[in-house]
DNA sequence: ACAATTTTTGTGAAAAAATCACAAATTTTA
DNA sequence: TAAAATTTGTGATTTTTTCACAAAAATTGT
């Protein structure tokens, strides 16, 4: 009776994260309130379970509202951002082979990924995490130092990796935007990787999300015209859409 | 002011794992509690710790109590697993330069290290990951093809690092050890990168814990003479340990 | 099967903690 | 430097949790 209501609990905090213990009153009419709090210590105990006020939640949620593991906090993953990231998913084909950078826009744009049959290089630690949860996806990591403020690879090293590597597609986010200074980001060494991996790809889609436009970050790696496509948001400006229209840029 | 402060208490609770108000309160005299908990309030919003009842725990706390993110829930950080990689993290001085393997008892080891001036050179992501977080860690991520089942790289590509760079120590962990075979594991690619580890370095250091003892594993890697220093537990057999010394293996 | 023991549960009162609302103090901005 | 915005403190109020003890249910040994 009693180990079956704390497993059903712990499933359902699985499932939904989390739960007011009034919700879970609801799904257990037959038993008081005290005992659910009971039950939630139990569950607490084992290290199952985190109780906070009003009910619990579970590990997993905790893990998921305070973004990645390790990953800086201020990297919120926004709708904006996944739904720019879902767009991006889209368009990625079977079998093909691409690069990704590992910044943040990346990790959403991971995590969206279908589990399909496709190589990834990859220069950002968590998102090498990420993608090795799924079965079909072939991850390679391009070693270098690490950088401890994005967790990603840098240095002479990686760009070595670029010499015997090849892919059809580079799928990067800037840090910033604007027409005069084109694309860039806050890392010298990032910059270069990533105006390396322009030469590599055939071609390059770049995720950018309207907040970044205006800005300027210390390091460009890539003009208005070098992208292929453009993957924004809905508050992207149209006047400046006209212009990535004008060079024959895709826009979604 | 409250910048700093909040900073302040997300480092506190970084740190301690778990802070009740009263705690913050002394830790903070001069603000009344309802500004920490409008802190914490905040903190919270940014996905950077979990308010409970009384107070609050950082991510951390939260994700070392239900396990490595990721990692194998199979592979449990032991009592034993922690000592053996305590009295090897004491063995290692400031201004070193170290390769270790991307195994658990290396993350357990990875956990452990003080944050001293070193550098290490690693083939395990949440190795990698896990030394990030300590400001004066250096580390090298060792590139290459991802393997999905311990999140390590392997393949000639991480291999070719090794021509570039150099290390003292390497301190690494087995699958499995006999008098017969010797130390091994469970893949050829880390296996060979092991071999070579073991080549550059100038001493290696094994980690292994009693219970991988009779045992065989595929792949071996070194021989009982090969290794310099032998990190286990208190159960570690002591005719055994009598073969380690014979050669001059220090045992601890 | 039954009495004794242990475990689980429910209830209301008490305690603790969190929220609210508003005024005071501080900082920022123009 | 005054005005505006932000941050902070206080006490009352509300919500949630804990506590303590009795009732109910389940388990155990005979």
């Amino acid at each position: 009776m009693k180990r079956e209501r704390i497993e059903e609990i712990a499933e359902l905090l699985d499932k939904r994260g989390k739960l007011t213990l009034e919700q879970l009153d609801d799904f257990f009419p037959n038993v008081s309130q005290m005992t659910l709090r009971r039950d939630l210590f139990q569950l607490e105990q084992q290290g199952r379970i985190i109780r906070v006020r009003g009910g619990a939640m579970s590990v997993k949620e905790v893990q998921k509202v305070s973004g990645e593991p390790y990953v800086k906090k201020t990297a919120i993953h926004t709708d904006e951002k996944i739904k720019i990231a879902q767009k991006a998913a889209s368009l990625i084909t079977e079998n093909s082979s691409l690069f990704m950078d590992g910044g943040t826009t990346a990790l959403s744009f991971a995590k969206e990924l279908p589990d399909i049959n496709i190589h990834v290089f990859t220069n950002g630690l968590a998102v090498a995490i990420e993608l090795a949860q799924k079965k079909n996806i072939d991850v390679t990591m391009l070693g270098g130092q690490v950088l401890k403020d994005n967790l990603s690879t840098a240095s002479p090293v990686a760009k070595a990796y670029f010499e015997t590597t090849n892919f059809e597609l580079a799928i990067i986010s800037a840090s910033a935007f604007t027409l005069e200074n084109g694309f860039s980001c806050g890392s010298m060494v990032e910059a270069d990787l990533l105006k390396m991996a322009r030469k590599k790809a055939k071609e390059m889609y770049m995720m950018l999300d309207s907040s970044k436009i205006g800005k300027i970050m210390p390091y460009s790696f890539a003009r208005l015209e070098d992208i292929d496509v453009l993957i924004t948001d809905d508050n992207f400006p149209a006047d400046l859409k006209e212009k990535f229209i004008e060079k024959n840029i895709v826009v979604m």
